[in-house]
DNA sequence: TAATATATAGACCAGTTGCTATAATATTAT
DNA sequence: ATAATATTATAGCAACTGGTCTATATATTA
């Protein structure tokens, strides 16, 4: 009973942290089993609609688990700057060990959806949308009048966004860390 | 004579635009031989080493195109404000046209290459590059200092590509808008 | 022990990249 | 001009891998 959970779980997992780093396409089934060590008929038991469905439950554990970690950070400090900061650094650490990088990078995954998976894509965007609600509050908390947090929080999510990218890219967190440097100056106004 | 040159170039140009709008490891040669109208044995024949050289030789192509786009863009305006912003509405207003994106998108295919084409990654990071070094002479121009041309053209870079990804992601371009919108801010200090 | 539910291995076909044998075209020699 | 040769270009096949599904095994309950 327990061991079947483990096993979707495993699948589940690997699925994750293989679809966000390598991408969807680049992600064979063959990969997931391997690595996850799980047996190759339990796929398709466990996610009868196959490699998409498999994508999409992985972005809701995914949801879940960055939802804690991301509220954890911000109310590490109640100071928005310096809340923000501390977030988008504990990404920077984590840059040169991806796979410890626990789900934060989405990029990929929803610009491979965007124009031909369309319920991926959808799921993609929503979970953009809990992310960035996540940073909305914490500004409104702040004191930030609505309007001001949603664009703010909006601003906030793209730089982190870009600057994984970047910063993966270019094997070097400096764009993570200039990103840490723009916050103060950001949360003035 | 213009026809072989043209035969490389239509596969080229596809090529281009499927890796960026769709990513490298979803599109097949055969998508690109049956977009493009090229013949199936040319692919070969002008990349002999296959799908990553294309990739390649179409990033090359794109480094080209792009550097001309914007540069024109950005001296449009000798304020840099207006030129920034004028650049990026142009970017917005063709998100929901993405065929026309011309080669603007570098996030996808960037991050397929992150940890699994190292020469390809490489290429990327040097494009990101080029494209930035724009950035920065025009904030340079317009009388910035160099360390804070350098930090301002990285984040407005991040911005854009982080926004790009919102964008098209959401099918809508207020991120795009609201990265215009904070441009002002940005650029005051 | 039979019947049902749960889980899995391995076969299958479609589609992939890469290549080779051939065709078309241009170039040179007679 | 024609034949022989070299160059350029292309069609289509081979080898392989991918996702999917089915037939079988294992466990659970009646």
């Amino acid at each position: 009973m327990t061991v079947k959970i483990d096993t979707r779980s495993k699948i589940l997992k690997t699925a994750l942290k293989l679809f966000q780093l390598h991408g969807y396409h680049a992600t064979g089934l063959n990969e997931i089993i391997k690595e996850s060590g799980a047996p190759k008929g339990s796929i398709y038991y466990y996610f009868p609609n196959g490699k998409e469905e498999l994508a999409l439950k992985a972005l809701d554990l995914s949801t879940k688990i960055i939802k804690t970690r991301i509220q954890q950070e911000l109310s590490a400090f109640i100071d928005p700057v310096k809340a923000f900061q501390f977030h988008i650094t504990e990404i920077a650490n984590f840059i040169n060990h991806p796979e410890n990088l626990d789900d934060i990078p989405m990029s990929l995954l929803s610009l491979e959806a965007a124009f031909t998976m369309e319920s991926l894509r959808k799921a993609c965007a929503a979970t953009f949308e809990a992310r960035k609600k996540i940073y909305v509050e914490k500004l409104i908390q702040s004191g930030f009048k609505i309007d001001k947090a949603e664009e703010l929080g909006m601003i906030i999510q793209l730089m982190i966004e870009g600057a994984i990218t970047l910063s993966l890219t270019q094997k070097d967190n400096l764009p993570l860390l200039t990103v840490v440097k723009q916050i103060p100056m950001l949360l003035k106004s």
